[in-house]
RNA sequence: GGAGGGAUGGCAGAGCGGACGAAUGCACGGCUCUUGAAAAGCCGCGAGGUGCGAGCCUCCGUGGGUUCGAAUCCCACUCCCUCCGCCA
C-alpha cells in the first residue's frame, strides 16, 4: 500500500499519480477524509485513556495509603471513565479499519519514467529481437496443440478429464521439456540467487501482503476447509518469507529464486486465447525476486530484465521487450517490462515473463524493513520480482519454431544437458 | 490424533496484578584510553501513531474476558519445541 502520511500531505501529488492509471481523484478525497476522521476519533480515545491510567495510578496511591474511601470515589471516577473510552475505542477501530481498507484497494504510484496510457494498446516496445524480420517455414506455421498431439507430447482432452478444461497434461518428451527447462533455469541463476523450494499453498495474510488480496480475490484458487490460498506466482510466498522482519543493509540485496506451479482462475478472461497453451490455469514458472534498498531497486530491475532476455536469445526465440504504460501495469507495481515472444504457428506474441519493480508498496503491506548502515530507524525495502520464464507458453513457442519440413521438433542445444542429450522430438 | 512445554526489543533472556515499554547480556552507535587496533571504561540505543511543542497514546503470539489498573490472572485460537501414534 500506498503511504498515508503521502495522501495527507500531498494528495494532489497523489491524485495526479493515480490518475495516471485511471483511478478517479475523488477515491483520494474520500481517503483524505477518512484519514481525518480517524485520527480526531484516536484523539478523543486517547485523552480518555490517559485519564483512566492516571486515575488508576492513584487509586493505587491511595489503597497503598490506606485512605480506602479516596480510592474508592476515584475507582469509581476511573469506572465511569473507562465505560466513556469503550464507545469512544469503538468508533475510532471502525475509522482506522476504514482508512486501511481503502489503502489496501489503492494500486501502487506508478513510476515517473513509466509511459502514459490507458491500457495494453499503449504499451511501448521498447526493443525486438532479433531486429530483422524473421521468415519462418510453411512447417513452422502449425499450433503447439496439434504438434504436441502428433508427436504425443501434450494431451489437453485429458487435462480436461482429470481438472477441466485449461489444465494442461504433458506426455514423454513433453513432460520432460518442462523439466529441463526449469533446471535450465534454476542452474542459471544459481550464481546471485538463492534456489528456494516453497510452499504452494499460502495463508490470506501471505497473500495480502503482495497485493494479490483482498482486491483480486476472484483471480485466486482458495481451499477453503483449511482457509488456504493456492498461490499465482512464487512471488508471494518469496514476498513473505521476511514478513514482518528488520533486515541488516548488509543483508541487501538478498536475491531469491524458486520454481513452482502456479494457479490462476483466470476469471476475467473467459474465452480468450484459450487453445492450447495459450491460457491455463496450472504453469510451471521460475521467478527471480529481490528485496533491495531504495537505491538498488533500478539497476535490479535492468538486470532482471535482462537476465531474463538472455534466456529467450539462448533459447533461439524472438522476442520483444515492453515498457507497460500507466494504464496497464500491474496493481502493485511502480514500473514492469514485459516479454513476450512470437510463436510462429499461433502466429501470436505471448506473453512469457513480467518484471516488476514495487517500490516499498508490497513491503508496507508486508512490514518488511532493513537498518540503513550510516544509522536511523528501519525503513522499507524495495521488492521485485521477474518471471524467468513462464514454462507453458515457452514450451507452446519452442515447439512451434523449432519444428522441421518432417514433422519433427528441434530444441535448442543449451537444453541439451537437460535432456539427455535428446534435443530432436519425435523423429523417424 | 494424544500428552507436556513454550511464544517478551535486532538476537538471547528476566519479569508473573500497580511508576514495566520492560532487568541483564550480546549486537549496534558515540566518546575516553592507545602510534593504530584489540581489550577495558563511560554514555546512548525497540517500533509505530499523534501533536508546533512539553507530551500523550498503542504494541510483551492473536482474539476475547476479569479488574479502578494486565506482559503478569481467566478463556479460546494460532504457531513453535519434546515425546507417543499415524503416514509419503
Amino acid at each position: 500500500m500506498i503511504d498515508i502520511r503521502l495522501v495527507r500531505e500531498d494528495a494532489d501529488t497523489v491524485k495526479a499519480a493515480l490518475g495516471r492509471r485511471g483511478v478517479d481523484a475523488v477515491e483520494i478525497d474520500r481517503l483524505v477524509a477518512l484519514d481525518a476522521a480517524a485520527r480526531s476519533a484516536v484523539g478523543s480515545r486517547d485523552e480518555l485513556r490517559a485519564r483512566v491510567k492516571a486515575l488508576s495510578r492513584e487509586v493505587g496511591e491511595a489503597r497503598r495509603a490506606g485512605d480506602t474511601a479516596r480510592a474508592e470515589t476515584l475507582a469509581a471516577e476511573s469506572r465511569a471513565a473507562g465505560d466513556e473510552e469503550r464507545t469512544h475505542n469503538n468508533r475510532a477501530e471502525a475509522a482506522q479499519e476504514a482508512v486501511r481498507r481503502a489503502l489496501l484497494y489503492l494500486p501502487n504510484l506508478p513510476d515517473a519514467e513509466a509511459p502514459d496510457g490507458a491500457g495494453p494498446e499503449d504499451n511501448v516496445v521498447v526493443r525486438t529481437w532479433p531486429e530483422a524480420p524473421a521468415a519462418y517455414g510453411d512447417h513452422q506455421r502449425v499450433p503447439h496443440w496439434d504438434i504436441g498431439a502428433q508427436l504425443g507430447l501434450l494431451d489437453m482432452a485429458r487435462g480436461a478429464k482429470l481438472s477441466g478444461s485449461m489444465f494442461p497434461l504433458y506426455r514423454g518428451a513433453g513432460a520432460r521439456l518442462v523439466r529441463a527447462l526449469e533446471s535450465f533455469a534454476l542452474d542459471r541463476h544459481a550464481d546471485e540467487y538463492e534456489e528456494i523450494r516453497p510452499p504452494t499453498l499460502v495463508l490470506t495474510e501471505t497473500m495480502v501482503s503482495t497485493g494479490h488480496l483482498p482486491k483480486f480475490e476472484e483471480d485466486a484458487y482458495h481451499v477453503e476447509r483449511d482457509d488456504l490460498w493456492a498461490i499465482p506466482t512464487a512471488e508471494v510466498p518469496l514476498t513473505s518469507m521476511w514478513r514482518g522482519d528488520v533486515l541488516d543493509e548488509a543483508d541487501l540485496p538478498l536475491r531469491l529464486t524458486a520454481g513452482t506451479a502456479c494457479y490462476r482462475r483466470e476469471a476475467g478472461a473467459a474465452g480468450r486465447d484459450t487453445r492450447g497453451l495459450l491460457r491455463v490455469h496450472e504453469f510451471e514458472k521460475v521467478e527471480l525476486f529481490a528485496y533491495t534498498t531504495p537505491e538498488q531497486a533500478r539497476p535490479q530491475l535492468a538486470s532482471m530484465v535482462a537476465r531474463a532476455e538472455g534466456m529467450l536469445r539462448d533459447l533461439g526465440l524472438r522476442y520483444r521487450v515492453l515498457d507497460l504504460c500507466s494504464g496497464d501495469i500491474g496493481n502493485s507495481a511502480a514500473r514492469t517490462f514485459d516479454l513476450e515472444v512470437y510463436s510462429p504457428g499461433v502466429d501470436m506474441w505471448l506473453e512469457v515473463s513480467s518484471v516488476s519493480w514495487c517500490s516499498d508498496y508490497q513491503a508496507r503491506r508486508a512490514a518488511i524493513r532493513y537498518r540503513p548502515a550510516a544509522g536511523g530507524g528501519p525503513v522499507f525495502v524495495h521488492t521485485l520480482n521477474g518471471s524467468a520464464l513462464a514454462w507453458a507458453r515457452i514450451w507452446a513457442a519452442l515447439v512451434e519454431t523449432g519444428r522441421q519440413p518432417d514433422g519433427s521438433v528441434v530444441l535448442p542445444e543449451v537444453l541439451a544437458p537437460y535432456l539427455r542429450g535428446g534435443t530432436v522430438l519425435g523423429a523417424g
